[in-house]
DNA sequence: GTAGTAATTATACAGTTGCACAATTAGCCA
DNA sequence: TGGCTAATTGTGCAACTGTATAATTACTAC
């Protein structure tokens, strides 16, 4: 009666490494950043404690990369859609982006759970940081592309400087609404942020993104 | 040569309270609420940890009450200015109320990080989260109240429905900006963020906030 | 003054944490 | 088939965590 060793395979290093970053991402979207220890995340991936550390040089560097991971998944999953809109009118493809946004799987309580837990090390400094001016930047960035569009082809083209001020404002909507959307999620109806969303912006816009929408 | 014990003296219990309260707060805002440990409160408070044991029912109950002092000074700093504008048009107090929200001491990293730092907890339900709720409700009620009041005198009354709607949009684009200045302060000119909150949800409402805001 | 009492300190404890390191083993290549 | 190597495990440790509790002390009322 020895005592039994686990029997373990060995999957590529690539592998190893996406799914201690997926055990980390699920244990913090389910119960909060605290409880994201190396043990649970070890046991939730699958494998010993020490295998962690084998593959991220300490527990700051596995939550940066759990970070990076989280928020690309965001910004692909907002941006990607341009593919669908490809043909469209500019103010089609605008709306598109918005309500994108708005719905899940980017707009949902585990996405911002997530994100919030991530957001105390963020403010901390370091590559965390960095992290985020990037995305933001690259989340603003296309969505300004998006605009200037939609107003060029309403007629009424606009210098850079309004552009930039209609990006952060439209920015700061879409963030907004997502952030209550995903903290209270029943105080709104299924449809209504995405409605909201694109009233407000077309408001702010002078474009009617309700109707680019709904063709 | 006996061990020297500290020598104390007794403020009243409000006072202490609200000594460790101030103390968590500042820890988390400068080190993340991870560094926020019993012992570090306690040696910020000037105080043992035993004495943190003895004013609240365990570390979950100072951080409900942190939370709750943060958030009520938060409601408080951004409603509280209605006194300074009694007199003046509805339309100047919508403006100066989303100026007030968007301009230190109320949009402040110092805030932003607070804010983020218990907002993991808040997710997990318990105290936390009623007590979010409610400052939420608190803070869009305040604002419908506002917007109704400035449409009536544009002499456009909406419904209560289309008032929702734009409460909501409003706090949305007043909730985003705070955050992304709080996060990313040196992205944005000194006064550039009051003055798209002004122009958004001018846009937003039809109504010309920025003059509102001047006289 | 001086007792009484609540506030405050000091200490101890059991559990948890991140991590280092030696021992083991799975899969690959000759 | 039989090593070789890197992946993986198991164990241990020192530091830290929250909290309970007994011992002390500052202040108040008389």
């Amino acid at each position: 009666m020895t005592p039994e060793r686990k029997i373990f395979r060995r999957i590529g290093p690539d592998l190893r490494r996406e799914a201690m970053i997926a055990a980390m991402l699920a244990i913090i979207a389910e119960e909060g950043i605290s409880a994201a220890t190396i043990r649970a995340v070890a046991a939730r991936a699958g494998v010993t404690p020490g295998l962690i550390g084998h593959y991220f040089d300490g527990k700051d560097a596995l939550l940066s990369a759990a970070y990076a991971q989280h928020m690309s998944d965001l910004t692909r999953a907002t941006c990607g859609q341009d593919a669908h809109t490809q043909g469209q009118s500019a103010a089609a493809r605008l709306a598109e982006f918005i309500a994108t946004g708005l719905r899940p799987p980017v707009a949902s309580t585990q996405a911002v759970t997530l994100w919030a837990g991530f957001l105390t090390y963020v403010q901390q400094g370091g590559r965390m940081r960095d992290t985020h001016a990037a995305t933001y930047a690259e989340f603003r960035d296309h969505l300004q592309g998006l605009i200037a569009d939609a107003l060029t082809e309403a007629g009424r083209p606009a210098a850079t400087a309004d552009l930039r001020r209609h990006a952060i404002a439209c920015n700061a909507v879409i963030d907004g609404l997502w952030l209550e959307g995903g903290l209270l999620p029943e105080a709104f109806g299924a449809d209504e942020l995405t409605q909201i969303g694109l009233g407000s912006v077309g408001a702010m816009l002078g474009l009617d993104l309700t109707a680019a929408h709904e063709k």
